[in-house]
RNA sequence: GGCGGGGUAGCCAAGUGGUAAGGCCGGGCUCUGCAAAAGCCCCAUGCGUCGGUUCGAUUCCGUCCCCCGCCUCCA
């Protein structure tokens, strides 16, 4: 059975066909980060639902391309460096640094490409496609300067989000000024310099100015992926316009379908509401590592409900995954001191392939980590009983690291500092010689150290105290 | 007004036209110098409401009630 994947522009589920059939490569365009402040766990979100779609294809033996923008040039960027008083390029380093610190903490995967929209190659091709579409009928210049797409000239716009465009209902966040368009859902292409941008622009056939947001997605994956790819992803809200728009933008320049699967994850909501600062329900990544949560934690609650289901994020649910972590950690270290050296046949009965039929399924984590969860509790069953050999051990060690190439949810190695390991070499003989005054004197000792000892069967067991 | 998503145990959350995965919490047991941990077992006659189709519905159809998203630069 093959992989399947939900398809927002068909609204099916669909078997996955890549382009490129016999080489198994797979190319991904995912929208990336505005770099005007630091990321919020709704953007991580989407993040960790496309680092899971590129390692689950990954696991399937597939060699994933992918590009991840940085939009460094925008109305909150100029805003932002303004006020600042700097550079813009001064203002938007900071927030990219962070941007890839978050990611790593997230262990999310860093994609081959990280383009720039500031980046002059890639101004010059947005500058270059706009003047396609102009030539072509596809967009043309107002009377404020500005360069708009004629959305009345490709009859499929609309078509991703499923709206008709003649039943769009005027919302207030259309500018009254852009009176200057000739149908209200042009949208920029080039936006003409004026007075808020500051020493922010590129000069143009049509003047100083800044690309537009959308150009600059459609120029950067065309650029860098080709003309045809196989992914795009987004959140749910990139689908209109953002995605809408680069469709229009792509195809009218390239003449050839753009994308061939368009997968958008759902909105994250904090106690059931939509995030946002004055509910005081906002948080960074870097709130929550400040509360004392770590990126795995964060990473189990992100990844663990499927990507088109809403997700609820709250710190119940934050405390249950740090829970659930520390039974997959006790299991995993089980499988470490009872593994032999080399593997042997597994039973068949323990079902370790519906972990990845489960991903295969539109990518049903939710159910790939129910079947985890399942062999846990049948493995330590057996464990406890003896029934499985030490190269049998092996091999659930080995698919216990199979399964974390894609859900990378093994612990952190935290190394046992020399004076803590000292205490417990002197806590072993004491023990050993039941002296325990002795004993719980040095378990205080590590503690105060900033480390827990557990006496197990096994003997003592460290961890550091959180 | 248009389009779309969702309402499953105390919390989070899969799933199926044939009688409810998994995680957390809670209860029990085992282990145990103490403390703790861990492992195992148990925990929804029920799947928002009211109807309909069916031998059988949580699953299909319709009604109604809630919650959420998009509708022109928010992941």
């Amino acid at each position: 059975m093959g992989i399947s994947y939900f398809n927002t522009l068909t609204r099916t589920v669909e078997p996955f066909q890549p382009l490129d059939t016999e080489g198994r490569r797979v190319s991904l365009y995912t929208c990336g980060p505005t770099v005007y402040n630091h990321a919020h766990i709704g953007n991580f979100r989407a993040y960790v639902f496309e680092d899971l779609l590129q390692r689950h294809l990954e696991f399937r033996g597939y060699a994933v391309n992918r590009v991840m923008n940085l939009t460094d040039v925008d109305d909150k960027t100029i805003r932002g460096c303004r006020a600042a008083g700097v550079p813009l390029a001064e203002f938007t380093q900071p927030f990219k640094k962070a941007f890839f610190e978050d990611l790593e903490t997230l262990r999310i995967k860093k994609p081959q490409h990280f383009p720039e929209a500031t980046a002059a190659n890639h101004i010059e091709r947005m500058i270059t496609m706009i003047s396609t579409l102009i030539e072509r009928g596809h967009a043309y210049q107002a009377e404020d300067g500005s360069v708009y797409f004629r959305i009345r000239s490709f009859p499929t716009y609309g078509a991703l989000a499923h709206l008709n465009l003649d039943e769009l209902r005027p919302s207030g966040r259309v500018a009254s000024d852009e009176y200057e368009k000739e149908n209200i859902g042009d949208f920029a292409l080039w936006k003409t310099w004026t007075e808020a941008d500051g020493d922010v622009g590129w000069d143009s056939p049509w003047g100083r100015g800044r690309p537009g947001w959308h150009i600059e997605c459609s120029a950067m994956a065309t650029g860098i992926l080709g003309p045809e790819i196989d992914i795009h992803c987004g959140g749910e809200d990139n689908i209109f316009p953002h995605h809408e728009a680069e469709i229009a933008q792509s195809e009218c320049v390239t003449g050839r379908r753009f994308v061939r699967l368009w997968m958008h994850c759902k909105h994250l909501l904090v106690d059931n509401q939509k995030m946002s600062k004055s509910l005081g329900n906002f948080y960074t990544l870097r709130d929550l590592l400040g509360k004392g949560w770590t990126g795995r934690e964060v990473r189990y609650v992100l990844l663990s409900v499927k990507y088109r289901e809403p997700l609820n994020f709250t710190f119940d649910g934050l405390a249950a995954a740090r829970t659930a972590l520390h039974r997959l950690d006790e299991w995993s270290r089980r499988l470490d001191e009872g593994a032999g050296p080399s593997a042997e046949p597994l039973p068949e009965d323990l079902g370790l392939e519906r972990f990845g039929a489960a991903l295969d399924d539109d990518l049903n984590v939710s159910a790939a980590l129910g079947a985890v969860f399942e062999t846990i509790r049948e493995t330590n069953k057996r464990l406890d009983a003896g029934t499985l050999s030490p190269g049998q051990i092996r091999s659930l060690a080995n698919w216990r690291d199979s399964i974390h190439t894609v859900l990378r949810l093994e612990p952190e190695e935290t190394p046992i500092p020399a004076e803590v390991q000292s205490l417990l070499d002197a806590r072993a003989a004491a023990r050993a010689a039941k002296n325990w005054a002795e004993s719980d004197r040095l378990r205080e000792a590590i503690t105060a150290l900033g480390w827990t000892v557990k006496d197990t069967k096994e003997g003592q067991k460290v961890s550091p105290a959180t």
